[in-house]
DNA sequence: AAGAATCTTAAAATTTCCTTAAAAGAACCG
DNA sequence: CGGTTCTTTTAAGGAAATTTTAAGATTCTT
């Protein structure tokens, strides 16, 4: 899952940064309005941390921005005011939450999992078939024994599972998972769905990953 | 919660009676062993305090005979004697605590609260595997042998422990462990699951801490 | 059967972690 | 205070695991 996080402050932006990846989150920083907004145009994020008071164009005005532009992206605000004023104003501008400076990581991240859940009301634990990932111990089951998995697999296999039954472009899964916005041409795809299949897969010699020849992979129960 | 005061003084007996009340107790009185001894079987009382010298059954008889019957009830003895032969006997006839006679009635709250606690839920001991820490007396078991802590291993073994099974992040650990909310590019998480590695495990070569690459540790069972 | 896409494997490159030693900081004690 | 000891932090080289690259094998499509 991608999160473009808006923030000048190096310290809190790299604070965060460090913290999502550990989460298996692939973020993108941008110092200030001009550069989140030109990010949030040009990449797929899933989720935009935006901090109220930033150089440049306004917190609140990036948040408009991206609103009338297109989607319905989740987007938390980060600000250091809390009066009643301020977050109604902020909501309006099209905010799905807040969170007042200064706050604890853990209280960051349990908003961020909220705004990710699926419409199903999903939680921490996702499911296909014989495959259980728990995200918030990072655990992962399969066929009933849990399995290692490093972060790239596991962000990768989060991925297909949150899309499970679409169709996961190459395109997609590099951006979503290896954080990389331009075209690159590499096998490290292939690789790792090689990796999970090993893992993840019992021995019938049909995996729940399957691919689409040309453009790339679905995960789909028997 | 309800006390059962076993004691003969009506001085005393009325003295403590009013003042746990205050603290919301709910409590009964003995003035002797033989009424003591039959309240306890009727009743299910949460803690008892029981005098040494009672007319009738002494009260260390009193004691053996409500460890014989049921429970693992916390009794609390009052005593005037002090040498070290009474207070072995008395806690070797089944008492958890004793208090000098006279007393200071915030220190005997203090011994019934500290008794009350592990009924109330909260834990002042945490176990995983061969590991076991006493948050009260600091002290922490591990392998059958006593083994000395310092703070900061303390409190880092104590967030693995009540995390078990879960991932502790680096970051998380900064937050709770070390209280730092900001980027910290640092090493001594590492240095420190060293510590408690040398410190805690067997020499099976395992360790109970896990590293989980990428993100941080995790306390387990084997 | 030829070409393209994907699979598989092995090894290189990189990142992260472990371990150790020593410096810096606190607490203790005369 | 001044020295001593214990704790905490920093730093750095080596070890280990992950990630990426690369290349030959395999499968699929036409």
């Amino acid at each position: 899952m991608r999160i473009l996080i808006v923030e000048d402050e190096k310290g809190i932006s790299n604070f965060l940064k460090d913290g999502l990846e550990e989460e298996s989150f692939a973020v993108d920083l941008a110092p200030d309005g001009n550069k989140g907004l030109e990010l949030s145009a040009v990449n797929d994020y899933d989720l935009v941390l935006l901090d109220w008071m930033i150089p440049g164009i306004s917190g609140i005005e990036v948040c408009r921005q991206i609103r009338k532009s297109n989607s319905s992206i989740p987007i938390i605000f980060l600000t250091a005011k809390d009066t009643v004023s301020d977050i109604v104003f902020g909501l309006e501008a099209g905010a799905n939450d807040y969170i007042k400076k200064p706050f604890k990581f853990e209280e960051l991240l349990a908003r961020i999992r909220v705004q990710l859940r699926t419409k199903e009301g999903e939680q921490n634990i996702l499911k296909l078939g014989k495959v259980e990932m728990n995200l918030e111990t990072h655990q992962v089951i399969s066929n009933l024994k849990e399995v290692a998995l490093t972060q790239k697999e596991f962000s990768l296999l989060e991925y297909l599972i949150r899309n499970k039954g679409k169709v996961c472009t190459r395109t997609r899964i590099i951006e979503h998972v290896w954080d990389m916005h331009f075209d690159s041409d590499t096998s490290v795809i292939d690789v790792y769905i090689n990796f999970l299949r090993k893992k993840l897969d019992d021995g019938s010699g049909r995996s729940f990953i399957h691919t689409i020849r040309g453009s790339g992979y679905v995960a789909r129960e028997e």
